[in-house]
DNA sequence: CGTGCCAGGTGCCCT
DNA sequence: AGGGCACTTGGCACG
């Protein structure tokens, strides 16, 4: 599993090593020396240092250096993954099945390796998504307005999607587009499309818990509308509405 | 530095090795049982299973599942971590320094540690990104046409940046917008901000190894060009103009 | 800080 | 395959 002494092994031992891992599926982490080329799409060259490689149990592959959150290299899985022996180095070679893409890694010392099967099978669970959101506002299309009724959701136009479609209290046709985090410009632009493709007489409001001014005096402009939404509140409702003893409310009392 | 008998201490010592690891600053790398939450610009909660934690010298925090490629959780650095101890556990809660978010996890065991400090000085060199492209159409502006003369790259409009703007052979101003991918709608879009902005008498090509029919189709009835450039032979001039001995043409020999 | 835009973006879903 | 779009997008450059 970890192999502290993996310096100590011949290069054919190192090799036979990791091609054991690769072929049992084993979730790969090497601390190492290494150099790495990436052609495909584009072409990068990294030159030789000490870095991070790790290769998942569904090949996923990524190199990373000792700072920067992004990979420096990585390739989506599926990957096909060899091994071979250069000068001094074992190569591994990482071609992507469904892209003419690859990165080829050589790879001259050890300062860590790691290989097994890790057992995860918790569920991760995301609140408070876009999606997410509309389907609050399904089950509760009072946040929007008073008498508002959902018509559809996430309706398909030439325009693009539109998250919210709806008749307000006084019967106006109504498109709602949501934004989670502070809306800037593009999302006016977005919902301007909509508003455009479907004609006069219809409302348009965006849903965000902020917006930016140049996107407000935009919205204006063009008489859509805005309307705050409170992220805490909703993820209020979500908390009541989940009755069943979860996990996570377990986590967040501390047990 | 690598520590397999992690398992063997204390949760108090567990806390303090990490603690010390953190302190000096060094690149950790931990495969081990946990649970995490982030809340910030929305909610995740993670329940157990065995994961990799890396914590990288500039305290850029990511936590990988062993399938997929992207990490499940992470925070961009500069973060503040913080390392207490829980019920059976050792509880690391990672703030990130210029945003309201934050990650905690619970880890409960270690199937792998490492920290040591990394050195990589190694040079990353990223070519035909698309202001490399730019670069050598400016150099070679026969690339584009015959007799074309680049007048600026990068050029700030209110519409937008434009890649490249010069004078045809005919002396017709000309707008070029390069795509170092397949170019589709937006990319046309991109351009028709422009052409709109600049007004009558203008030329627009966009440059690109490939359009998708949609969007040549749209290009067409708005009477802008389009014109195929090969990454390959872009490619041919960039090693062409690299004299200097660089460590990737070593390594594309092999040596 | 907001605005624009690139990225080897990735991922998801739909036609 | 192509379109549309979200993403805890991240990252950079500029006003």
């Amino acid at each position: 599993m970890i192999n502290a002494m993996i310096n100590t092994l011949s290069l054919q031992d190192t090799a036979e090593l990791i091609r054991e891992a690769l072929s049992s599926r084993r979730f790969i982490v090497m601390i190492c020396m290494c150099e790495a080329q990436y052609i495909g799409r584009a072409r990068s060259f990294l030159e030789k240092g000490e870095r991070l490689i790790v290769i998942k149990e569904d090949t996923s592959f990524l190199i990373h250096r000792p700072t920067e959150l992004e990979p420096v290299n990585w390739q989506p899985p599926p990957n096909h993954i060899s091994i071979s022996l250069g000068e001094n180095c074992v190569i591994l070679t990482v071609r992507r099945v469904r892209k003419p893409e690859r990165v080829v890694v050589k790879i001259y010392s050890f300062k860590g390796f790691f290989s097994d099967k890790l057992s995860d099978n918790g569920s991760f669970h995301m609140h408070l998504s876009e999606k997410e959101i509309s389907e609050i506002l399904r089950k509760h299309p009072e946040l929007i307005e008073d008498g508002f009724r959902i018509v559809s959701t996430e309706f398909r136009e030439k325009a693009g999607i539109i998250d919210v479609l709806g008749v307000d209290a006084k019967g106006r046709r109504t498109i709602v587009e949501i934004k989670k985090d502070k809306a800037g410009k593009d999302a006016v632009k977005q919902v301007l499309r909509y508003v455009r493709e479907a004609g006069t007489g219809v409302r348009a409001i965006l849903l965000s818990p902020n917006i930016t001014p140049e996107a407000e005096k935009m919205l204006r402009k063009n008489g859509l509308e805005f309307k705050k939404i409170s992220m805490l509140e909703l993820s209020r409702i979500i908390t009541y509405e989940e009755h069943s003893e979860s996990s996570m409310s377990r986590f967040l009392r501390g047990e």
